[in-house]
DNA sequence: TAGATTGTTAATCGATTAACAATC
DNA sequence: TAGATTGTTAATCGATTAACAATC
């Protein structure tokens, strides 16, 4: 929240600082809970001055590990697996989407956002020679447990699990799961909530003219 | 987290009932948070016992809003919508992609999962004849303001934002952003920490070997 | 020197958990 | 009746916020 405020100032203003009382307001936040969370980064602001923002902005961005490159492993080139190909949301952040696998002959040496797709068992090799650290999983439920196994095998520590299926991997490997539909489960409870209040109200409205005296 | 390891618990084991106690356990929290959080269900547990587990499931999924129909209204149908439009997930929980809108000539009539392409424009008509209550947006940033205002206007009150602008609408709207980088973000804040971590090891190993006296 | 604002301590608040009476 | 387990109260814990000395 703080990185997406710092970068809304950065661009929209030319202010060179900020306080924390702005910044909090900008987040949403209380003003010690801004001053409180930034100083676990470090002592980076000026009393009587406030935090320069660009180098908060750096220091935020360097400690997120947004500085840094992180070559990608995709596996599963279906519908899915492409969109998140050309997603460019990733590799504005750094997140360089370096080799793509499958198991699909059909698949197996397309082209997809100018990379050839490889069979997934050349997996090992790749994540030597291109330095992959991250891995994300869009294949189909039933096809998840193993790519997760050959990443584990080639040496990948963080997986990001588009699959619909939970995949077991040893605890010191940093596994997220994606569910998309847990975000429509949110969206319907407020919306029931929404409707049950628009009804009680409604059968309030109705009540009171109903009771309401004659003149 | 419940709804799951019930769902688990019905389709592998022939248990009836479940107590707090294992119910904690599956879910990875405490018994009395179980019994905290189902007492804000209702008082469906039966002492002595334990919680009926179909009773329990049916509660969940009435709670959640999983045993209704949401029609659902899917606007921008490129390699992003197309991949959603195809995701299993979303129906299987009762969110039924039931109209399919873009505005490229090109895209409108086309056929997508056994619907045509309609035209953004008949958005409205769409909403009160299909009882469309939720809407996702896989647009460009570009058309994302667009699409959410379309919506809104057209009575929908639930909308989950896909594209990676920032849209505004009005409070009693419920709208949730879905950034997939935040993930990637997360797991490279880990993966850093890992590496961070294995280096140090590996530095006290050395400064060991040679500070260790001889024989 | 006066005003502004940080960094941190202490107070407050809310969420989690332990304990136990109620009851199957 | 004895054992098991819920539902809820009270205690504990940790996160948030107010307050303020330090300092620009």
């Amino acid at each position: 929240m703080y990185l997406r405020s710092l970068l809304d100032m950065a661009e929209t203003r030319g202010a060179i600082t900020v306080s924390s009382d702005e910044l909090a307001r900008l987040a949403g936040v209380n003003a010690a809970k801004v001053r409180k969370d930034l100083s676990y980064l470090g002592s980076y602001g000026t009393r009587g001055v406030g935090y320069d923002i660009e180098y908060l902005l750096y220091q935020i961005t360097r400690e997120l590990g947004l500085t840094q490159d992180w070559p990608t492993a995709l596996i599963g080139i279906g519908n899915l697996g492409r969109a998140l190909a050309s997603y460019k949301g990733f590799s504005e952040r750094g997140f360089r989407i370096a080799a793509l696998f499958d198991v699909d002959d059909d698949v197996i040496g397309q082209q997809v956002g100018g990379l050839t797709v490889r069979h997934l068992d050349e997996l090992k090799e790749s994540v030597n020679e291109d330095g992959l650290s991250i891995g994300i999983i869009a294949t189909p439920p039933s096809a998840a447990q193993e790519a997760a196994e050959k990443l584990v095998d080639a040496g990948v520590k963080s997986i990001l699990n588009f699959a619909p299926s939970v995949v077991n991997v040893s605890p010191d490997v940093n596994i997220r799961k994606v569910d998309l539909s847990i975000e429509l489960q949110i969206l319907s409870f407020y919306e029931q909530r929404t409707q049950a209040i628009a009804a009680a109200r409604e059968a309030n409205r109705r009540l009171e003219i109903k009771h309401r005296p004659p003149r």
